[in-house]
DNA sequence: TGTACATCAGTGAACGCGCGTTCACTGATGTAC
DNA sequence: TGTACATCAGTGAACGCGCGTTCACTGATGTAC
């Protein structure tokens, strides 16, 4: 029974962002499509009326994991008044709800590794997300020319990734925590030095 | 044909260290048994002499990971004097031959995500080992309380994990080495500064 | 605006394939006397 | 020390299963007149 453009338009949407989260929770070589379908509340032979493959929808589906990231960032940021935005954006990202819900969270630390060994389009589409994080980050640096921002924020972000992903491994809940804290206070302090301490 | 108690047990070893690389290079999910067996010279039909299961050699390539890499650390650390030891050990890690060379070089950074979606025993296992290069470079940290040293070292290690994650993903090469140059640069300077500065 | 036909979103069954695991078989090793 | 038998490391074929992908079919939607 055919579907409206529109409602098929609605359906592949639908599909792409149940596929992130099954993602994110079960890594991409965890996720079946015929599980990745029934998430979606369909059945699996549908697929390829909406992908060309299953390497596409990972790809679609990591590129709108990083818009969301990258929207939601950009909202916590011009909410809140001077440099504090960054603050709370990395301590949200660093927080053990973030940890312990990686099929909302962030696609790096839920699939660095994986995305890793991917296709070379793969490994675009993820440079191009994390690079706009990067930039956000940078622009909310101040006491540092955009240059130096860049860079620092370039370390920054992935120092936030390898936090995650090891407070994840972790099997000690205090060591699992304590990643986080210092990470936390490692990042947060520098930027307030220029306004707090001397 | 029957092998002795000592050549199996040179087999065993042989597989464990071949699948330790396999699953560096692939995935733990992207190494077959198959594959696995015929990476140490073997037919598939023996793995069941040598392992339970599947998740049995998962966990005994990686204890035997970071063995190694345990191993080889304390004998950079112990051939090189003062604090050098460990601005060796992080630049080796944060540099482009390891970037360039998962199948040799730090489960974590190869493997963290799938990891951290692994079963309790894998991440028991992981956890060890982890800590024990925790307790090596917080050794190496002086100016420092030892529990402070330990929870220095604890954000240093997941910092190094997530820079070479990133370096991996990431398609453009002046980002790639950035990132690695970055964390070397941030990692490095502080456990200098007491000597160096002022 | 109404009718006739082509299109195609979604279903459900099927495809070949590689996965983890099992098993009968082999012949050299280990053990008992 | 020598002989007879049990053990078991490694082989190669087979098992059921879930994978990614394909396809015939359906009926509502879209298009042409």
């Amino acid at each position: 029974m055919r579907r409206s453009r529109q409602e098929a338009a609605e359906t592949r949407r639908h599909i792409i962002e149940s596929a992130a989260t099954e993602f994110c929770n079960n890594g991409i070589d965890g996720t079946g499509l015929a599980g990745l379908m029934a998430a979606a509340g369909f059945t699996h032979g549908g697929f390829y009326k909406h992908f060309e493959s299953k390497e596409q929808v990972v790809e679609d589906a990591l590129t709108l994991s990083f818009e969301s990231m990258v929207g939601s960032a950009q909202r916590a940021l011009s909410a809140s008044a001077d440099n504090r935005g960054l603050q709370t954006l990395i301590s949200r990202y660093l927080s053990v709800d973030h940890r312990d819900d990686a099929g909302h969270g962030c696609p790096l630390a839920a699939l660095g590794c994986e995305i890793a060994r991917g296709s070379d389009s793969v490994r675009e589409a993820v440079t191009i997300g994390f690079l706009e994080m990067v930039d956000l980050m940078a622009d909310q640096i101040d006491g540092m020319p955009p240059t130096a921002a860049r860079k620092e924020a370039l370390w920054m972000f992935s120092t936030m990734v390898g936090a995650v992903t090891m407070a994840r491994i972790v099997t000690d809940p205090e060591v699992s925590a304590a990643i986080l804290r210092e990470t936390r206070r490692h990042l947060i302090r520098p930027s307030v030095k220029s306004t707090d301490s001397r």
